[in-house]
RNA sequence: GGCCCAGUGGCUCAGUUGGUUAGAGCGCCGCCCUGUCACGGCGGAAGUCGAGAGUUCGAGUCUCUUCUGGGUCGCCA
């Protein structure tokens, strides 16, 4: 039976209770983790977002009916105990924050019952996802995910502070904005006042925040929920929220400049975390270069190494039809591997070609330095010595080997360094290596569109030397752009916009966009450049995948109270759930049924 | 859309080459216990082996289909 609190004040939280109120008498309310009835005794540990406090009822200090009571209570009952802090007359826990005191009840009130819960709520719980997400409310009773989620908060509360300091302003956009095909699947809402017509929530606030800095708001942020429909993943939700930032009168170095002190006084004061400025910068082309990626981890070696010039000569045809075709040949050496069980090369190999690789070419020395290879019988002895040597392959260790075009090249073997990595369990996620990349390519030639497409976005600034390459090589035109890269997360990225109209035109005839299209799909922007608008640059963190990393969770969904599955569907509430005809027919929509669905 | 992994009492798992009545730990229920805190003791309940079909004398185990969850490629300006 549930009782009122009519009356009760609660005093603190139970973790907040310390020895220096020992003789104080206190009121705590919370939630029971555990009861151990000894009979005459009964101990209870409640808690609440802080914490345990150890309660203690006991004959004497409680009146008979309380004592009573106290012998009902089970997991998750939420109480309210008015009691004496007492030094612990047993033994302390050392266990627990506050395990050398204890709360001696002497009146209890059972304020909620509660059903045994499907799964213990406990710390590191490993119980299914499934289970998890479909009592999510229970699931953040959990002390790691409350943890988490106060992180977060914490987060939150320093980036105002920290940007507020700064002398930016924290600005709200429209959730219901325009729909634009460029970038990701909008997430469409359909307007009842105009049939036919939708709104796109923000994939983010990206033309906004320009309007705002064309209306004079210099710097501008917003902590801001982005929605983009596309397929989910570990790192990936569909609802998200970034820390969304612009400034006006600023290049590259002063966005850079400003956000590296803002990371290192986040890590200082939330995780004490020591990041030494600058955080260093590579460029697109060297982090594909030696790494594979453009979000390289660069908390281990193991770069990637150009043997092209090596082997184009040589008698494996893999290799030579490779650069044949205008590709190249590249290793990485995975140093101290070179003992891996023929088996485990094999899973390699099949993870290679998940990539798109047709294989991998290994060369394994075992620790005595014989030289174990899959395509040695196609090489000389001088030239296995000369790759070698190229990727100073010593006893012991693991060389491998991929040929075709550049970029898969480079997928496959950025991919496998990370691979190895974790297999060989170098990766500390206590340790946090930031790296900026820098000079991203403008375009990206899409094959599915046959053109160019804008690889940041249509307003994104290039380098101002490249700028005559648009004409004879738009691939090779380096833009403005920047991402913030951590532990080989991208947890940030933006660029230098776009603020002289005859390059926004040109950029748009790149992209393929006739002057009408351009208008229509962002005519308010163009127009509004054209009464004044200052030279601006931003930047936007995933802040989910930031506090992801600052929490050392593996999934996304850890520091999200209420996430999506891998479908896109919400496991508690059921969410998306199919609109009735009244809904419908308000806003004059009808659905066509999907193929083989029943009614 | 493709590929990979998992699904067995409430939870986490074991279950051999296909072979009797499917087990364990935790949890749960009842009784006992005055210093427990991974409390302890005694007793008890609890299973459509995700679902469907097939192979077989016989399926948790083999095959196919399907559902659910996870990871990933494509996708994510």
């Amino acid at each position: 039976m549930a009782e009122s609190m009519k009356g009760l004040h609660r005093s603190c939280r139970c973790a907040e209770v310390t020895a220096q109120a020992v003789g104080q008498k206190l009121t705590l309310m919370g939630w029971v983790q555990k009861a151990r009835d000894k009979g005459s005794i009964i101990f209870v540990d409640l808690r609440d977002r802080t914490g345990i406090m150890q309660v203690i009822f006991e004959n004497g200090s409680v009146s008979d009916e309380d004592f009573k009571k106290a012998g009902t209570l089970r997991a998750e009952f939420v109480i309210a105990v008015t009691g004496v802090v007492e030094k612990r007359r047993g033994e302390a826990n050392p266990n627990l924050a506050t395990g050398d005191i204890e709360l001696r009840a002497e009146s209890m009130r059972i304020l909620s019952e509660a059903e045994v819960p499907p799964f213990p709520i406990e710390e590191n719980s490993r119980t299914k996802d499934e289970i998890r997400l479909k009592y999510r409310y229970l699931d953040l009773r959990r002390p790691d995910l409350q943890r988490n989620l106060m992180l977060k908060s914490r987060v939150m509360m320093l980036t105002r502070q920290f940007f507020a300091k700064e002398g930016f302003l924290e600005i709200e956009t429209p959730m219901l904005g325009k729909t634009t095909p460029e970038g990701a699947r909008d997430y469409l809402v359909p307007s009842r006042i105009h049939p036919g017509c939708f709104y796109g929530l923000p994939q983010s606030p990206q033309l906004y925040k320009q309007l705002l800095m064309c209306s004079g708001f210099d710097r501008y942020i917003q902590i801001a929920r982005c929605f983009r429909d596309e397929d989910l993943r570990a790192d990936r939700q569909p609802e998200f929220t970034q820390i969304d930032m612009e400034l006006s009168f600023v290049d590259v170095d002063d966005v850079i400049d400003v956000n590296e002190r803002f990371l290192a006084y986040l890590f200082k004061e939330v995780l004490g975390v020591t990041v030494s400025l600058p955080i260093p910068r590579i460029t697109w082309q060297e982090a594909m270069d030696r790494f594979g990626s453009d979000k390289p981890d660069m908390r281990f070696g193991m770069e990637l190494c150009d043997v092209s010039g090596l082997v184009k000569d040589c008698g494996f045809s893999v290799f030579t039809g490779a650069l044949a075709s205008g590709g190249t040949v590249r290793g990485i050496n995975a140093k101290g591997q070179g003992g891996m069980p023929r088996k485990k090369i094999d899973k390699l190999v099949e993870f290679a070609k998940g990539y798109g690789a047709k294989g991998l070419a290994y060369i394994a020395i075992t620790a005595e330095g014989e030289v174990k290879s899959s395509f040695g019988k196609f090489m000389t002895e001088d030239e296995m010595k000369a790759l070698i040597a190229a990727m100073k392959g010593e006893p012991g260790d693991l060389l491998l080997f991929a040929a075709d075009k550049k970029k898969l090249v480079w997928d496959v073997l950025g991919a496998l360094r990370l691979e190895i990595a974790k297999d060989m369990g170098i990766l500390d996620k206590n340790e946090f290596c930031f790296v900026w990349v820098t000079e991203f390519p403008l375009l990206e030639w899409s094959e599915e569109e046959g053109r160019f497409t804008a690889m940041h976005h249509p307003f994104t600034m290039l380098m101002e030397e490249d700028l005559s390459l648009l004409d004879t090589d738009p691939g090779a035109v380096r833009a403005k752009a920047y991402d913030i890269v951590l532990n080989g997360n991208e947890i940030g990225g933006g660029s230098v916009r776009i603020h002289q109209d005859d390059i926004q035109e040109r950029m748009f005839k790149e992209l393929g966009f006739t002057p009408e299209e351009a208008h229509k799909q962002f005519g308010f922007l163009l127009d509004a450049f054209t009464y004044g608008v200052p030279p601006h640059a931003g930047l936007a963190y995933g802040l989910d995948r930031l506090v992801m990393l600052m929490a050392g969770c593996d999934s996304i969904r850890d520091v999200i109270a209420f996430p999506k599955v891998k479908d896109a569907s919400c496991l508690m509430t059921e969410a998306p759930t199919r609109a009735d005809d009244k809904q419908l027919a308000e806003l004059s929509l009808k659905i066509a049924e999907p193929e083989g669905a029943e009614e």
